[in-house]
RNA sequence: GGAGAGAUGGCAGAGUGGUUUAAUGCGGCGGUCUUGAAAACCGUUGUACCGAAAGGUACCGGGGGUUCGAAUCCCUCUCUCUCCGCCA
């Protein structure tokens, strides 16, 4: 939710940043303001009259006390006009209300000044890249014909069981996930980062916090007989910790992180860019989440930043991190960077990581709050990112790494994997 | 799944129609005293909204109703706890 006093105050800023996300989304803000001065018209004309009835209701109070009787019957029959003025101005002040949230809680994040202007993913910057990409390459097999060839993944019992996009892993191919779980978890911890296991359903006030409902209504997987929502990223359950919650300033800034599966129905997608790994609508994802005071939220996503480049950097991974333009930003979000790793195999990079501040978008939707150092009340900003997002970073390690008759795996992994490369069983 | 109890401020816990701007205790913060601390004592201590301010309004799980007036009465929903059943 979009903060009221800075749209009231910095109006044109606030267009501005808006523009680089979608120009028509303008009038959104146009809108806000107008509702909001109807709102608060409507609140002060209630406030008045409701002072008034209050004022006459401890008259009548006292007369009755005293043994005024007739005086107070009075009144009583007097106040009934002023009642009827009440109750409308209340339902006008309710609509009022209304409206502007219907307004607030489906209006966008505004996205920050570094943020480019444009439509979609062919806008996005390039911010950085690292190591190399191999070009050797006709031989390469897709990381799907690996997992079947090693028998890591059995994709048709997944769709026996449960249907396509819900992958079986096996023997080593489990092996490995729960290796990449532990050292993502792992440095993560080292990091400073505190370990959860949260709920992986959550209700609707939690999708709602983190700004999944109501816009992504429909692409979580929603349990109608509890009104429960399958999480589609630990970012929801970890940060709506924090909902409803007034913090002191000391204790920012706040690090969680947690392994949890994702729920995604991704509706709608099919064809070559989702065979294997590609897309999935269950998978595995270590999630790390930043609570921090407003001045230092660009700092922390710079920190975050760096945190998952290292895991890719040790994986020994190539990368880029792209700068989401405006029109391809989730609606959440003020700023993110995505992480991309590449597909040796598939020839096309991958996303593994999507990394953002939403600055107080998340904060007031949750009303979290934290009192500063001269005790005013203020509103902290919110970060996440994948730390990493399991299948496409196992189909880069796969096709990266794979030999004639084993895959290789980098180092880090040996301990956690128990061995130092996959091979035919 | 069955039966019962309950939901009040950071916590505990009063309050069943009008000095409740919610008693009291604990905790927190400030002060007195002290070399320092503890104890004791004094003061202070919720959130949001309207307003330049003075001040006002709302909030006792959510929603609705009765009433001049609701934490208190009525309806409804949700959640929590206890016992039983089932169960990793």
């Amino acid at each position: 939710m979009l903060p009221l006093p800075y749209l009231r105050h910095h109006t044109e800023e606030a267009k501005a940043r808006m523009a680089r996300r979608n120009p028509l989304l303008c009038n959104l803000i146009d809108n806000i303001l107008e509702a909001d001065d109807r709102r608060r018209a409507s609140q002060s004309h209630f406030d008045a009259l409701k002072a008034q009835l209050n004022q006459i209701s401890s008259q009548i109070g006292q007369l009755l006390k005293t043994g005024r009787s007739e005086e107070a019957e009075a009144l009583r029959r007097e106040v009934n006009l002023l009642k009827e003025q009440v109750r409308e101005v209340e339902s006008a002040l309710k609509l009022a209300e209304q409206n502007l949230n219907e307004l607030l809680t489906t209006t966008p994040n505004l996205p920050h000044p570094l943020v480019k202007a444009g439509r979609g993913s062919e806008d996005n910057e390039l911010i950085t890249s690292w190591g190399h990409i191999p070009e050797d390459d006709s031989d390469r097999l897709p990381h799907w014909e690996l997992a079947s060839q090693f028998g890591l993944i059995d994709f048709e019992s997944g769709v026996k069981i449960t249907g396509s996009g819900f992958p079986v892993y096996v023997n080593q191919g489990a092996r490995l996930q729960r290796a990449l779980i532990n050292f993502f978890l792992d440095e993560a911890v080292k990091a400073g980062y505190t370990e959860y296991q949260p709920p992986h359903l959550v209700n609707a006030d939690s999708g709602f916090g983190t700004g999944q409902l109501p816009d992504k209504d429909g692409q979580m997987y929603h349990v109608t007989a509890d009104n429960l929502y399958l999480i589609p990223t630990a970012e929801v359950p970890l940060t709506n910790l924090y909902r409803d919650v007034i913090l002191r300033e000391e204790d920012l800034p706040i690090k969680l992180t947690a392994y949890t599966p994702c729920y995604r129905r991704e509706a709608g997608s099919y064809g070559k860019d989702v065979r294997g790994l590609n897309r999935l609508h269950q998978f595995d994802k270590v999630e790390i989440v930043q609570i921090t005071h407003p001045d230092r939220s660009y700092e922390a996503l710079e920190e975050m930043l760096a945190h998952v480049s290292s895991l890719l950097q040790k994986l020994g991974l190539p990368y880029r991190i792209m700068r989401l333009c405006g029109g391809d930003m989730g609606f959440a979000a003020a700023m993110t960077y995505d992480f991309e790793t590449y597909s040796a195999a598939q020839k096309r990079w991958l996303e593994v990581s999507s990394t953002s501040n939403f600055e107080t978008f998340q904060a007031i939707r949750m009303k979290l709050r934290f009192k500063d150092r001269s005790g005013k009340t203020q509103v902290p900003h919110t970060l996440n990112g994948s730390a990493l997002a399991l299948p496409r970073i196992v189909a880069s390690l796969l096709e990266l790494y794979q030999q004639k008759d084993c895959i290789l795996l980098p180092k880090v992994l040996h301990p956690y994997f128990g061995s130092e490369k996959i091979t035919i069983t």
